[in-house]
DNA sequence: AGCGCGCTGTGAACACGGTCACAACGTGAA
DNA sequence: TTCACGTTGTGACCGTGTTCACAGCGCGCT
């Protein structure tokens, strides 16, 4: 378990889930949690909710299960810088608009600091609580609130161009809405999110399911 | 090769977007492929690319490589319903008007055939060319598109309700953005795409990645 | 006509994540 | 104090998807 290359893609997305059944059983006033209901939550089994955990070296203890509280600040320490994470979005069409709504909504260790366009009568203005600003500020902006991940919601033309805008003033994650794949070194991490492709992956499975299993 | 239960979910994954390229190819006039040039143009290697041809029983001619035309005839035939598909949208909210506005504008062989919402004030109104319904209209209005795929767009707490509702309407396919699992009768497919997460792994794989590798 | 290059098709090997099954152990009851 | 139950921690196993490596073959060049 080296310092850099760490922990599994799928660990670390069941760990972000995790920790919100954990958030509610805090809410709930649960102090403790077993395996098996960690994994009704979630889309798992006892055996590998007790293997995530095993990876990241969290202990419970038998008979009385894990500490919720305990486990979540051991995930939270895993998964959050101690300053928390900036993010900027480039593109305020629907979708990111749509984006900037989520985040002011949803309490995260996450906020989107800056939102960027290029279309002239949006700069200046504000969209649920974020400024938007021309590209060419671009860098001093990720600059000045160490944003490290970039949220493209840019037409597919833009994509790359974008993408490689971000990476050169120092962003080495990105989650891309464009149905393009981006051509990018290999130290930067990009997240594909492509609803079209998600819609015909679920069209298609649904036309072919059987009647029924269980 | 049995009718129910066919090809693998990655395979379909990277046939939709192979799909894309192709297309692209047609455009320009380009008649024939080669898998390595597929591949360049996906997250894929030239053995990935003919290991999912084989799978899905094309064949290419060595030396000229694959037709286009006849490749992304066969991927439809696979991929599409003879007459299209439909799907129904719950929850017009910010991300549902994205949604909307997405779909109106890509050109596939999806399309959104009706939207609901229980806020009154939205129902009778129209949405990017799509008229929002009352959710009481949703068993009438999926039996008569047809629809075999719903795109679920509400809050967290009403997701699993409304899936229901769907999936007693005949719905079997799911896409849903509300952060939380859904419990459905197993011959039901459901795509989770979760905005929160997808960042949440992106920041940490950014924060964790190797400073260089190629 | 003959040759060589470069592509396809595919069995075999590999890697990874997920599951099983069980030993170890702490807790609560008797 | 002792016992039995239920849960954790984990080595071994398994299945699936990916990659390797090479045989087979068609095209174009000479």
């Amino acid at each position: 378990m080296n310092s850099t290359n760490h922990y599994p893609d799928r660990t670390v997305e069941r760990l972000c889930t995790y920790r919100r059944t954990l958030r509610r059983c805090l809410d709930e006033g649960k102090p403790r949690v077993f395996s098996h209901e960690l994994a009704a939550a979630h889309q798992a089994t006892p055996a590998q909710v007790r293997r995530d955990l095993m990876t990241i070296g969290f202990s419970g203890s038998p008979a009385r299960g894990y500490d919720v509280a305990g486990l979540l600040e051991y995930i939270g320490d895993i998964l959050d810088p101690p300053d928390g994470t900036a993010a900027v979005l480039l593109g305020v069409g629907h979708l990111g608009r749509a984006l900037l709504a989520h985040f002011t909504r949803d309490r995260s260790p996450l906020h989107v600091a800056a939102a960027f366009d290029i279309t002239p009568e949006k700069v200046g203005a504000s969209c649920h609580g974020c400024t938007i600003h021309p590209l060419d500020a671009l860098e001093r902006i990720v600059a000045e609130t160490h944003a490290t991940v970039g949220i493209l919601a840019v037409p597919a033309e833009a994509a790359e161009d974008m993408a490689l805008k971000l990476v050169a003033c120092g962003v080495r994650g990105l989650v891309n809405f464009a149905p393009v794949l981006l051509h990018l070194p290999s130290d930067v991490t990009c997240e594909d999110i492509d609803i079209t492709v998600s819609l015909e992956k679920v069209a298609y499975h649904a036309r072919h399911a059987e009647p029924r299993v269980a």
